[in-house]
DNA sequence: CTATCCACCTGGCGGC
DNA sequence: TGCCGCCAGGTGGATA
C-alpha cells in the first residue's frame, strides 16, 4: 500500500491511537524484514511515550520519549492495522505488534518483507542513511518548478524514471508518476533534461493536485488491502492510465492506453494525449 | 558522481 | 485441481 498518499493515510489513521500514548510492549515474530530489527528493539520501545507521528516521503517517523525515533517503511506489501477488542491470532505475515497502554494493538503485516522497521536517535534523523538523500516533499514549499528543473537538468534518464527517483522528489511511486505525467500531458519517454520551465511548472502543479486528491480519497486500494481503520481507499477509481492498458483513453477517446516497461517497471500512458 | 541491473520475498492470477 | 510463469504500490547495493 505504499506511495505518499497511502503512507499519509496510515499516518492520519494511527495518530489518534498513538500520539501521547505509552507503548506497553512490542512483539516481534521474526528477526527482521529487509534489514534486521535493532538489538533490544522491544526493550528500547517498551514503556516509552509516543510524542508525535510525521511522514517523510514514504517513511513514517514516530517520535518517542528520550529522543528515540521509530522509522517505518511499508515496502511493496506492508500494511498496518489498528486492533482493539477481539484481537485475532497473528497470521503468517503479522511480523510486529505494538501494544499501547490503552489496549490498542498496532499490527504490522508484510508478506513480501520488503519493508523497513528500525530505530534512530532524533539528532541523527536528518543525517540518517535512509533519509538524508530524499528530495523535497512535494506538498511543501520546498518543491517548486525551479528546484525540480535543476534536479532534472543534466541527468540522462527519462522523466518517468526521474520522478520515481526519491532523490528528485519524495514520495512518488509507480501509480502517481503515471497519473501525474498523464495529467501533465508529458510522455514518460521524454528525457528529463528536455523538460522546460513551463512543463516543470505544470508538473509541480499537477503532482500537488494528484497527491492531494489521492490523500482526500484515503489513498488507492489495490488487492483489497485495508487501511489501518479497516476502510478502503478509493482513489483507484480516479485513475486515468494506471493499470488501464488496452482500454480506450477516457480523455481523447482516440487511442488505447499503452503499457511499456521502463527500467524494469510498468509505465501506463496515452500516446495521443502525452507528448 | 551516474545509470543499470540484481536482489530481496510471497501471493494472486491467467493459461494449460 | 494443480502446476507454471509472470506480475505486483520499492529501493539498497553492487557494478561498470
Amino acid at each position: 500500500m505504499p506511495e505518499l498518499p497511502e503512507v499519509e493515510t496510515v499516518k492520519r489513521a494511527l495518530t489518534p491511537y498513538l500520539e501521547n500514548t505509552v507503548l506497553s510492549s512490542v512483539i516481534t515474530r521474526r528477526k527482521g524484514l529487509r534489514f534486521p530489527f535493532p538489538d533490544q528493539f522491544s526493550e528500547k520501545l517498551s514503556g516509552k511515550r509516543i510524542i508525535n507521528i510525521t511522514r517523510r516521503g514514504k517513511y513514517l517517523l514516530i517520535y518517542l520519549e528520550e529522543d528515540l525515533v521509530l522509522i517505518i517503511h511499508l515496502g511493496m506489501s506492508g500494511h498496518i492495522r489498528v486492533l482493539q477488542k477481539n484481537i485475532p491470532i497473528p497470521g503468517k505475515h503479522d511480523h510486529i505488534d505494538f501494544i499501547t497502554q490503552k489496549g490498542v494493538t498496532i499490527r504490522y503485516n508484510d508478506p513480501r518483507r520488503f519493508g523497513i522497521v528500525t530505530l534512530a536517535k532524533r539528532e541523527f534523523i536528518r543525517s540518517h542513511k535512509l533519509l538524508k538523500n530524499i528530495g523535497p516533499e512535494p506538498l511543501s514549499n520546498n518543491f517548486n518548478a525551479v528546484v525540480l528543473m535543476k534536479k532534472l537538468n543534466g541527468r540522462n534518464l527519462t522523466i518517468k524514471c526521474a520522478l520515481l527517483d526519491q532523490k528528485i522528489v519524495a514520495g512518488l511511486g509507480n501509480i502517481y508518476v503515471s497519473e501525474s505525467l498523464f495529467r501533465s500531458r508529458i510522455s514518460p519517454k521524454r528525457l528529463s533534461k528536455n523538460i522546460g520551465i513551463k512543463k516543470a511548472e505544470e508538473l509541480v502543479k499537477i503532482i500537488r493536485i494528484v497527491l492531494t486528491e489521492a490523500i482526500n480519497a484515503g489513498g488507492s486500494t489495490l488487492n483489497n488491502h485495508r487501511r489501518p481503520d479497516g476502510k478502503l481507499g478509493y482513489f483507484q477509481h480516479q485513475f486515468f492510465v494506471y493499470g488501464k492498458n488496452g482500454e480506450l483513453c477516457g480523455h481523447c477517446e482516440k487511442v488505447k492506453i499503452k503499457k511499456i516497461i521502463q527500467a524494469g517497471r510498468s509505465t501506463f500512458f496515452c500516446s495521443n494525449c502525452q507528448r
